[in-house]
RNA sequence: GUCCCCAUCGUCCAGUGGCCUAGGACCCAGCCCUUUCAAGGCUGUAACGGCGGUUCGAAUCCGCUUGGGGAUACCA
């Protein structure tokens, strides 16, 4: 089903923390959808709990979607026409529409204070009653009338009046017709005069001129509460998508507490790369675009996007293939390019390198780190041992100890052969052919024999990027000097 | 408790009644390449939860069952 153009989506975060890998899920099917029929994307914060505000979770939510390339054309931070984009403060819009359902006789006020709905509930459960919910207790009450009973609040909040036909069925452009249980009177307007979310999304979703609201398929059940507000204001409903939630590895919402990828800053902190996690997120729950290729670019997603290709199954959020996808990503770079962006993430995570310097050093390292790399975090341990002064270059315990015997001879072969090269002749063609002459053929060692005591010298490692390549990159004197100081 | 959603390899997807002795990607294993580690190439292991229907024929349709998830707030 190919809804009519151009579609204007949302994405609507609460700033109640760090942003969610959810929010950039769904950001990056709404914008999706809005490019591809050329339409807009919306950002609206919902702040309506304000016990729940995080200071600076609001910032962080456009620096993660900026940073993932997916910023909004309309937000609080640079506007747009279907403004305020700020649920707090739109309160007046809210409480005209309320005021409206009260004077149709679609809502009714309720003064029970929530200890009296504390105990109601406890009740109902005790009971093992079918259905629970508000009794209905305030309905058709005055005040006054209402103040004489016990479980009275001075300040009432306003409740939908749920009638004996209300809808329980609507179409999902994933999931075809859904059904959803009967809804509760529930709370739209709270005591605080901030209304919930059921009220807020409708009235939003419609004065913003949104025609999908899509949402995490946890909303299917409250959909109803949101019908019957259309229906009671007679507005035109627009099309529901309700994507399939993430999941941790045991199948569980994702949450924070479970998943530390739960966090949108947790990738960046890591050294992914924005590209490829946007990649590796168009891939959950929804098929590649290639046959037999799971790279793709994000305009690619826009060009072949569908809600109607969406599987209905929760995906699990497994690394693996992020990983994978990543290092494909650092390994398409230029190496210009991968230096730029390592010395940028080392100043992001605060790693002290002298920027200039590094910038250098990285770039010229790129080509022999490239492809070893699965995330940016990994490039400082691999090319330290190039920033380090050769005197404080340390010998990893493991290293020394997995030297042969033949050590000392082989330092002192490998100098010699070194040292005889021209010095505008120094390069990792040059600097192998000699060690290989000097040390295997001269020598009669195995590669790999021959090479183990250099590479320590040189990276302090056992393990190290190719060796001759970083000979060439610290040049003939500093790689004679470590040569010389292992010995 | 009640309601709703979902169900193919370890993971992510393909599959919309015959092209399926179920395909791809990641992971994993083996081999090749190789100065370490990678990358790359080749090969391989691995799934339709179960039971009943419908049909000449079912991974695909229906029912039941089991399993998982979500919702049942003056949180979103």
């Amino acid at each position: 089903m190919t809804p009519p153009l151009p579609a204007r989506t949302r994405v609507a975060p609460s700033p109640t923390g760090d942003p969610h890998v959810g929010t950039a899920y769904q950001a990056i099917f709404d914008l999706a959808c809005a490019r591809q029929t050329g339409g807009q994307f919306v950002l609206r914060i919902e702040d309506t709990d304000q016990a729940r505000q995080v200071e600076g979770s609001e910032q962080q939510i456009y620096d993660t979607l900026a940073w993932l390339g997916l910023s909004p054309d309309e937000s609080p931070e640079v506007g747009g026409p279907a403004g305020p984009y700020r649920q707090s403060e739109r309160l007046p819009e809210y409480a005209a529409v309320a005021q409206q359902l009260l004077d149709a006789g679609h809502a009714y006020h309720c003064w029970c204070t929530p200890e009296r709905l504390a105990d109601l509930r406890k009740q109902q459960e005790a009971s093992k009653q079918a259905d629970t919910g508000y009794d209905r207790r305030c309905y058709g009450l005055t005040r006054d009338e209402r103040a004489k009973l016990p479980g009275f609040s001075e300040k009432p909040v306003v409740r939908m009046l749920v009638p004996d036909d209300p809808p329980l069925t609507f179409t999902d452009l994933i999931r075809g017709e859904v059904a959803c249980p009967r809804p509760d009177d529930q709370v739209i307007l709270k005591a605080d005069g901030f209304p919930t979310y059921h009220l807020a999304v409708v009235v939003d979703d419609h004065l913003m001129g949104i025609t999908h609201t899509v949402r995490g398929e946890e909303w299917i059940s409250s959909t109803p509460k949101h019908l019957l507000i259309y229906r009671w204001l007679g507005w035109d409903l627009p099309f529901f998508v309700h994507m399939p939630l993430l999941r941790n590895a045991d199948k569980s919402k994702i949450a924070k507490r479970k998943n530390p990828a739960a966090r949108l800053m947790w990738f960046r902190e890591n050294g992914y790369l924005p590209e490829a996690l946007v990649n590796f997120l168009s891939l959950l729950a929804y098929p590649p675009v290639h046959e037999g290729s799971d790279i793709q670019s994000f305009d690619e997603l826009v060009a072949s996007f569908d809600w109607g290709k969406f599987s209905t199954t929760g995906p699990v959020v497994d690394l693996g293939k992020l990983d994978w996808l990543n290092g494909a990503y650092i390994r398409a770079l230029t190496d210009d390019e991968l230096g730029a962006r390592i010395v940028a993430y080392w100043d992001e995570v605060g790693q002290p390198v002298d920027a200039v310097e590094a910038r250098r050093v990285v770039t010229q390292a790129a080509p022999i780190i490239k492809e070893r790399l699965t995330t940016l975090r990994d490039a400082y341990p691999m090319v330290d041992f190039l920033l380090v002064d050769d005197d404080l270059l340390v010998i990893e315990d493991d290293a020394r100890e997995a030297l042969p015997e033949q050590t000392p001879q082989i330092l002192a072969a490998a100098i010699k052969a070194l040292g005889a090269l021209p010095g505008d002749g120094f390069t990792a063609e040059t600097a192998e052919a000699a060690l290989r002459a000097s040390l295997v053929d001269g020598l009669g060692l195995k590669p790999r024999v021959a090479f183990n005591p250099v590479r320590t010298a040189i990276s302090g490692r056992k393990v190290s990027p190719p060796l001759f390549e970083s000979m060439a990159i610290l040049g003939q004197a500093r790689t004679l000097a470590r040569l010389q100081s292992l010995k």
